[in-house]
Parts: C-alpha cells; sequence; structure tokens
RNA sequence: GCCGAUGUAACUCAGUUGGUAGAGUAACUCUUUCGUAAAGAGUAAGUCGUGGGUUCAAAUCCCACCAUCGGCUCCA
C-alpha cells in the first residue's frame, strides 16, 4: 500500500473512532482528526473524563460499526447547510467560520450512518481496506495547539492494511518499551536522578561518566585534527553579557538567575557559551592571518525547562555540548563547513548511525537579520558542501533562525527512529552585535563570520539517544567494563585475581567475579549487564596460564593466552568498535 | 504551565468494602566449589512520595504540594 492509500486508511479510521465515540457517548463534541505519521488522532471534549481502560470498549463498537462501511459520499454544503447540520458541535462551527472566511469549499463526507465536517482523504471502501487498527493512548491536547485554549482529550490510535504489520508495528513499540534509556540507564547503572539536586538535573555514576568522558574526548580529538584549540570558561556571567548577546529576550524565563550575596551583581547561569567564547576572540586585536579562530570545550548550560518537557537524560536541565565556534572571513566558510561536515560523517559512521542533514535556509520574508548577499552566497556554499561529501540532505526554506543558515543533523537509530543531534549554524548577527573585528590586509577592520558548531549536540541526549540505539550493548571502546573475569571456583580466584590485574595494568577496563556463585549465575550477570568480553578461569586455565574467552551473544573463542586476549581488546579500542 | 495516569523495601510489583504491610529479585550471613544465561537455606530491609484533613482507626477517603510517565498545531 502507497503513503496515501495509507494516510487516507488511518483518516478514515479515525472518522471511524468518532462515530465509535459518539455512539457510546453521545454528548461529546468533536474537534479534528488527521492521520499522523504512525497513525492518527482525534480530539474531542468529553462530557466526562474518559480513562485508559475505556478504549477496549471503543475499539470494540468501531469494530461493529466498520462492517457496515463500504464507502465514503462526499457533500457539497453551504455555509448555512454546515452551520445548522453542526449547530451543537462548537468546534466544528469554529472551523465552518474560519474556513468560509478564507473561502474554502466546505464538504461533508458520510459512511454508514456517521458524517462529518472534512475536506476528504478517505478509503474507497474502508470495510475492505481497513485491515487492523488499535487505540493506543489517550492524551490532553489544547484546542488548535495554544495554551490559551480549552484542553482537549485526545485519543491516539494507528491503523494497518493487514493484521501483520499492526502487529510488527506493536512490536516495535515494545521493543522501544525494552530499549528506554531511562531502563537502561538504571539497569547499568549509568546515571541516576535525585529529588533533592532536582528534576531534570541527572547524576553521571562513574560507567556513566567513562561513557560521557570517552565521547567527548572523541569529539574533541576529531576537532584538534581541524584546529580547533580547547578553552574554559565558567558557568555564570553577569546578565549584561546575555541583554548584550540577545539570549535575556530570547530564552527569557528559561534563564536560571543566581544572585550575588556581597555585591549587587546578578548572574545567569550560562544557556549557550557564544557570548563567552567571543570574550575570548575579542580580548585582543586580531589579524586576518590569525582566522580562522576556532574555540571548542565540552561544557554545560542550564536551561529551565518547563516542568513537563522534562524526560530522562533525552530533555534536562543541565545539559553539555561539545560546543565550538569558529571565527572566519566569508571565503572562509566552505572550508569550514567542509571541516565540520568531515567530522560529523567520522563521528556517526565510527558510531555506526546513520544521519541525514536538513539544511534551514531563509525564505523572502525580512525577518532575517544581515546582508542579503553574504546569505545566497552561504546557503550555495552549504548545498554545495553537502553534494560534494555525498550527504543524504533535504533543503528546506524558511526554516533559518534570524541571524544565519544552519544545518541540522537528524540521527536515525536501530529502529528507524530519526533524532535532532548535532546542529551547525551560520551566525551573521553575533559578531556585528558584539562589535568584534578582524583587520584585513586592506588595514581595514571588518566583521568576521562566526560558525556554531556541536558534533553530538547534548551529550545527554546524544547518550539517550546512543543507549536506545545500542540497547546498551556499547562497541568494546565504549563499554564501560570490558572484560569481566569469572573465576569457576574459589581455588582459582588467585589466578583470576592476576589476570584481571594484567588486564588492567594493559589499559583494560576489566573486572573479577569471585563471588560463590556459579559459573552460569556469573555469565548471566555479565550478559545482563551487556560486558562485550568473558574471561572463564577454571583448573584447566590456572595449569595452562591461559583464559577461556567467550564474547557478547555467546560464541566460544576458546582458550587465549593473556597477552593475546590484550591484543585483541586492544585492536578493537584502537580501531574504536 | 495544562490534561490524564502513577508514586508501597535498592529494583519489579501485590495489598479486597478503611482495622496499622507482603512477594520475587538484589544486599548480607551460612552451606555448596560447581565449566558457558539464575545452587540452597536464613537474616535484615518500608515516615506506604511530602504535608494537612476526615475517622475510634488511613497505604486505602478528601485537600494541597513534590516527583515520575503519556501527551499538548504532523490542522476539517
Amino acid at each position: 500500500m502507497d503513503k496515501q492509500n495509507l494516510e487516507h486508511l488511518r483518516h478514515s479510521t479515525a472518522h471511524l473512532l468518532a462515530a465509535a465515540v459518539l455512539g457510546l457517548y453521545p454528548e461529546t463534541k468533536r474537534a479534528i482528526g488527521p492521520a499522523i505519521e504512525s497513525g492518527f488522532y482525534y480530539d474531542f471534549d468529553f462530557k466526562e473524563p474518559l480513562s485508559e481502560e475505556d478504549l477496549p470498549k471503543i475499539e470494540k463498537k468501531m469494530e461493529e460499526i466498520l462492517k457496515s462501511w463500504n464507502s465514503f459520499e462526499k457533500k457539497e454544503i453551504s455555509v448555512e447547510e454546515a452551520n445548522k447540520e453542526f449547530k451543537n458541535e462548537p468546534y466544528k462551527l469554529e472551523l465552518i467560520e474560519e474556513f468560509s472566511k478564507e473561502g474554502k469549499l466546505l464538504t461533508i463526507y458520510k459512511s454508514g450512518d456517521y458524517d462529518d465536517l472534512c475536506k476528504g482523504g478517505h478509503s474507497k471502501n474502508p470495510q475492505k481496506e481497513i485491515g487492523a487498527f488499535k487505540l493506543l493512548s489517550i492524551a490532553g491536547a489544547y484546542w488548535k495547539g495554544s495554551e490559551k485554549n480549552k484542553m482537549l482529550t485526545r485519543i491516539y490510535g494507528t491503523a494497518f492494511a493487514t493484521k501483520k504489520e499492526l502487529d510488527e508495528y506493536l512490536a516495535m513499540l515494545e521493543e522501544a518499551k525494552k530499549r528506554d534509556h531511562r531502563k537502561i540507564g538504571r539497569e547499568l547503572d549509568l546515571f541516576v536522578i535525585s529529588n533533592l539536586v532536582g528534576a531534570g538535573l541527572p547524576l553521571f555514576t562513574p560507567k556513566g561518566t567513562l561513557l560521557r568522558d570517552l565521547l567527548a574526548e572523541f569529539s574533541e580529538s576529531l576537532q584538534k585534527k581541524y584546529g580547533y584549540q580547547k578553552v574554559w570558561i565558567p558557568h555564570i556571567a553577569k546578565t549584561d553579557l546575555y541583554k548584550k548577546s540577545g539570549h535575556w529576550d530570547k530564552f527569557g524565563d528559561e534563564l536560571f538567575l543566581v544572585k550575588s550575596q556581597e555585591t549587587d551583581d546578578q548572574f545567569v547561569m550560562k544557556p549557550m557559551n557564544c557570548p563567552h567564547h567571543i570574550q575570548i576572540y575579542e580580548s585582543r586585536p586580531r589579524s586576518y592571518r590569525e582566522l580562522p579562530i576556532r574555540y571548542m570545550e565540552t561544557t554545560t548550560v542550564y536551561r529551565d525547562e518547563k516542568a513537563g518537557e522534562l524526560s530522562g537524560i533525552s530533555r534536562v536541565r543541565s545539559l553539555t555540548q561539545d560546543d565550538a565556534h569558529a571565527f572566519c572571513k566569508m571565503d572562509q566558510i566552505e572550508q569550514e563547513f567542509e571541516n565540520i561536515m568531515t567530522m560529523i560523517k567520522t563521528l556517526y559512521g565510527s558510531l555506526n548511525m546513520k544521519f541525514k542533514a536538513r539544511l534551514s535556509f531563509r525564505d523572502d520574508s525580512d525577518k532575517y537579520l544581515g546582508d542579503k548577499k553574504n546569505w545566497d552566497v552561504s546557503e550555495k556554499i552549504i548545498e554545495d558542501v553537502a553534494k560534494k561529501l555525498d550527504i543524504n540532505y533535504v533543503a528546506v526554506k524558511g526554516e533559518a533562525a534570524f541571524y544565519g543558515p544552519k544545518i541540522d543533523i537528524m540521527v536515525v537509530d536501530a529502529l528507524g527512529r530519526e533524532w535532532q543531534c548535532a546542529t551547525e549554524q551560520l551566525d551573521f548577527v553575533q559578531p556585528e552585535r558584539f562589535g568584534i573585528k578582524y583587520i584585513d590586509a586592506d588595514g581595514q577592520e571588518k566583521n568576521p563570520v562566526m560558525i556554531h558548531k556541536a558534533l553530538l549536540g547534548s551529550i545527554e541526549r546524544f547518550l539517550s539517544v546512543y543507549i536506545e540505539h545500542t540497547s546498551g550493548s556499547f562497541p568494546t571502546w565504549l563499554s564501560p567494563v570490558q572484560v569481566s573475569i569469572l573465576a569457576i571456583a574459589d581455588r582459582h580466584n588467585e589466578y583470576a585475581q592476576k589476570v584481571n590485574q594484567q588486564l588492567k595494568d594493559a589499559g583494560i577496563r576489566s573486572e573479577v567475579d569471585t563471588r560463590s556463585e556459579r559459573l552460569q549465575a556469573k555469565i548471566r550477570d555479565a550478559a545482563l549487564q551487556k560486558v562485550p568480553f568473558m574471561g572463564i578461569i577454571g583448573d584447566k586455565e590456572t595449569d595452562t596460564k591461559e583464559v577461556s574467552v567467550r564474547i557478547r551473544g555467546g560464541e566460544d573463542l576458546g582458550s587465549l593466552t593473556v597477552d593475546s586476549l590484550i591484543n585483541k581488546l586492544q585492536e578493537k579500542i584502537d580501531k574504536k568498535i
């Protein structure tokens, strides 16, 4: 079934849902019910609150009604007719008024005994085409998405042409639940959240910190190759800095405020790093010969997200960026973007993740600042670089920030879900706003162009995606524990500890399990911790001074000397696999 | 912030119409010394999210707050 037919099928199922709801709860007022990417929803204004337990009942009613739905009949109606027809449906009346003002033709679609104000897009024969559907959840949603409006009850569902496709989709949802980074984060002991520290302020355990550091080091090592120099900045700054940068207005009440008790100074926890990096640039006169100047660091910013938007380590109030700013001349941005896109290719390629680039350009409206000529030139450069490096991209007009075009990197995970991670942003405005300059070859002062870049984006957010992508089975170089040495019986503990020490001395993250447990139990525990290598030590190994190696997934590599195990591991670590 | 759900031991969860808390896993102790995904027995562990209220009596009913989860413009 093609995409359009699937959309029609789902939209038809949304009608079916509304028909069932009206059948069961006649006093319910209908809002809208579109098809969405993963299914459909319908917003209702229920007289009595609905709960998840009511969904099976509604599904059953839908099945019943579907039997009599073998067509959709379209009817054009006048505004007067429509107002009469929907006189008890306040949301529909609002739509009718809106559409008639816009001069749209009003249509209703009827199937069985049910009709609805609708612009169309249905299955020809719903009874035949709707193979399988399921109502998934219930949620609140504002009428027309505005928090000023009334909160409606939204019922989410999905539908497919066949039962098999539905089952596959539901299995994917189950798999996603199993991979939830919050669950895995607890099971693998990566991070914790303390009520006393606060919501959205995760704390990282030794294992989680190792992951963070390794990823950050990887990002930094790539950047160093391209001339990025590490800097360090404090995490608070006077409000004046952000008033000048414009972030004071932009971030508004998302800023955490810090009050000095010694002076009258009012500080802000930094929500961004660019104004600070600009201060370093500005600290002395700059020559065109120095450019590009590239500052980077892995540093935490603080943003007071709305309480309801926090989630695990994916949406937090303290987030750590592998942030960098390159100051350059217009004729250098091509090389800079090429460097950045190459780094991104290397990074995500190495982490075994596919990505798409979304190029956000301006349109012809006047909300954009900076010289239009510079915009045109740089947009072309960005797109050329994407083409040259053979990057899967889409260009979208009208999506750019007011201060410059940008590239968003959408990472695709193992379940096919897309996540925005890295962002690369050209900025014509802040250099002007802060009045930073360089002296060009002709002796004139000019504003440099600024490029904001992050490869991983927020490390917390990237980790949440990466944990779900790998379901916690990290490659050896990233695994918090790379080898678990399992002693079969107490008499093997001494040699096991020796092997463990040898591995540690070689720089391998090894641990030894000397508990009074059976081998099976030790293997099970190491497997649950997703440890990539297990070294088993019993009588045989103690005699031959070797170690039997089992790898994640169960494969038995047989007996190896400790040195060859170290070599094997070192090779994986070096290759980042 | 708003709608809805949830909050009981470290974790996963049970706890009937209000009568003062239970299981499995983990931890600890003992026994067992075992060859590729869970040995056995025992011990300890809870301000029932927090604070108020109703009641002779509250995990259970009411109110407020905190936190977590699913959502909150993929537009008739």
